[in-house]
DNA sequence: TGTACATCAGTGAACGCGCGTTCACTGATGTAC
DNA sequence: TGTACATCAGTGAACGCGCGTTCACTGATGTAC
């Protein structure tokens, strides 16, 4: 499968030549990306966004209805590339152990230190951003949005099942809130990294959090 | 002391009886701090401001020097009011347990249960949509918001000395990053159950955050 | 108690700019026969 | 291989609206003598 778990460029899903057409629209999903993260959606401009991508106000909305749209295709692109890049790492982690306490301790390694390495790219996490400015976009957005949050759980409270299945916790503890941890320490991690200027914050939290994982679940 | 812990109100800052202008001024902060976390900043325009605080536009500049300031009076008040709170919360605390680690825990336990009441009146933390909107605000604004999360870090991170003092860990773990865990918890906490609807995810969260205090320190 | 002045807490009108959006048009590339 | 047409990927000009900000002014309240 050759995944690239600590490669440094976002994985993009398409497979194949992209016509110029794509090019140009993911330019814009790029640009729009990086502004939307470091000022909110509201105060990113679609005249900024097409100065960056070298073309004109008019063919932006070739590309998108109206810039809710805008908000949508960089939600729908974000969650591709995140459900892709977790699950890659997640099979990594599994190729590395077949027991799965073991597996996730080296899933939350490997993504604490990949994390880490994209905060240049990656400074902020949209979901948090659309969350916390919900009322600027339309239903669908807000959406999409919880849905995205639930794929994480989604991903994460299975594997936790399957863990205290084999591992009996020590303390009482509420799986499901567990599993929205990891979501909790990345965004929030995130949050430190950018306000506190330390790239080392995310790490620290998601090993933090590793750390609460082999207290609850290792035997002793 | 009389320390209102569970109490439903923002406790206010000043005391004494208001001014006209106090009076409309504040009134313009509240309108102000609730748009701001349910849209975004920029998303926030003067005009429904000052509308809902029933004064006209310029009534809004004899307040406020710019919308910049709005923002540095905006963070201001609630530092005031959230540094209020948690020493309260906390002296609380201290008060039911004289060890430290059991007051932590105590405190924990309080702060989950009035963040999960205060759901309503503060469904986010301005800390939170000011880093994530950061390009946003200017320079002043930004620096006066990483001393807000710096704040919470120089509550916790003493309290956690004197812990670990009384208590040596049972794992290595960094107390700064575990420290900064109280506002991590807390603002994805927040996150989660708005974009879940879901009053009880932050409560979770922090109790989640409280358990992992528990195992590292309690003795076993 | 009355008068003069200062400060407080705004009003009302106007400003220019930039924003999101529309619309008619166009050159380049692709496809059918 | 050439021609006709369709689709792609935009351009350029214009639109109206709402935004943040300014400025001259004002009535109400407070203070000094």
């Amino acid at each position: 499968m050759n995944a690239e778990v600590g490669g440094k460029t976002a994985p993009t899903v398409r497979s194949g030549p992209m016509s110029k057409g794509e090019r140009t629209r993911n330019r814009l999903l790029d640009v729009a990306y990086q502004a939307v993260i470091r000022k909110g959606f509201a105060a990113t401009s679609i005249e900024e966004l097409v100065e960056a991508a070298g073309i004109t106000k008019s063919g932006f909305f070739y590309h998108f209805r109206d810039k809710n749209d805008l908000a949508r295709q960089i939600l729908g692109r974000y969650q591709a590339e995140n459900d892709h890049f977790q699950a890659a790492l997640a099979a990594r982690a599994r190729e590395l152990s077949d027991d799965p306490l073991h597996a996730f301790l080296i899933f939350l390694k490997l993504f604490a230190e990949a994390m880490e390495e994209m905060l240049d790219a990656h400074p902020g996490c949209i979901v948090a951003t659309i969350t916390y400015q919900d009322q600027a976009f339309d239903r669908e957005v807000r959406q999409r949005n919880t849905d995205g949050l639930l794929a994480w759980r989604g991903l994460f409270l299975p594997w936790l099942q399957e863990i205290a299945a084999a591992y009996p916790p020590h303390v009482e503890v509420d799986l499901t809130a567990l599993a929205d941890g990891v979501f909790v320490v990345t965004s929030s991690g995130l949050m430190l990294s950018k306000a506190l200027d330390d790239p080392k914050a995310i790490a620290g939290q998601v090993l933090l959090y590793r750390e609460s994982i082999r207290m609850i679940f290792a035997p002793r």
